[in-house]
DNA sequence: AGAGGTTACGTGGACGTCCAAGTAAATCAG
DNA sequence: CTGATTTACTTGGACGTCCACGTAACCTCT
């Protein structure tokens, strides 16, 4: 099932085709959309891995986390879908499994007949907690890059998400 | 549907969030992993939305390119697989839509009773080259990073790759 | 106050991804 | 040569994501 190790990089070699073709000036380009699209599968697949034990996906840790933050400890669906960049309806799928497992109540809004607040529950606290300490230590502080190359990272992407409208 | 543009960035409230919390040395790592989540989703987006007036996903365009640079535009499925990173279901479920599509077709191998050749269809072959023309105008050229930035994400992303044993 | 538009959710469906399990063919060991 | 193991693929299922559509509540403007 583990996929075997290449004697080459498969997305250089991609970039050289892309140049024996003719597209130069899309070469670079190509190269960094394939790169994010692989990088990313890395990164969510190690960080399954880890919840994996603990019951949780990446996306619903994601949410449960963010629910942990708040004041209140409660968020309207679309508040959270907003702050996660995701659609909408994802917010939807991973609340329905989240409050299956009793992590997350739904209650209404005060002030507002549309809105559901996703309420975390004392569960939901101490699970996100656990599943924080477990990343930290396996992902977060060690994720295959030094300190230099991971703030470039991380200011590039920063760049690029700007750019794309996800924040003023 | 389209999620609203938020005031500040909120992976860097992430970030402070996680240093707020004593987790200093895990911060920017957390960063690094929920950024790449996030670029990956905008490009794919951008990718995807270009590929849909023709019929196809990103996931299927990149198998169906890959085939058309092979010497006889066709492999197995598992060494598809390989270059391109992902499950070999992946690969069985891209492969049935795109027969039914007419753009591959399934072949035995001749020298391998278990192994199946996907060969890319004349139709296939045009749509590729299509695919790619506007592709590389619309995003490939123009990925919303300066060249030195893109340049240092693909090395950057490369090391991370590496690391990861995707290459030797 | 009422009509029209906007916003918040839910449902159903398509897609891509992975895992688990099963079948068939090739390869290896004795 | 025979039995065990490995490899290649398919199927069924779970999950996350998005889209299209529908419903209900809010809001604005007259």
């Amino acid at each position: 099932m583990t996929t075997p190790v290449l004697r080459f990089d498969p997305i250089a070699e991609a970039a050289r085709q892309w140049r024996a073709h003719g597209w130069q000036d899309a070469a670079d380009g190509m190269a960094a959309v394939t790169s994010l699209m692989r990088a990313q599968a890395i990164m969510l697949a190690r960080a399954d891995e880890v919840l994996r034990p603990l019951g949780l996906s990446f996306a619903r840790y994601e949410l449960l986390t963010l629910l942990s933050f708040t004041r209140h400890g409660a968020l309207p669906m679309a508040r959270a879908g907003a702050l996660l960049q995701v659609h909408p309806t994802s917010i939807t799928s991973a609340v329905r499994r989240l409050e299956r497992a009793g992590l997350v109540r739904r209650e209404p809004h005060p002030d507002d007949g549309r809105a559901v607040l996703v309420h975390i529950t004392g569960e939901g606290r101490e699970l996100a907690e656990a599943a924080t300490k477990e990343l930290n230590a396996a992902l977060f502080c060690r994720p295959g890059l030094a300190p230099p190359q991971l703030e470039t990272l991380v200011s590039v992407l920063r760049d690029l998400r700007r750019d794309a409208g996800d924040f003023a």
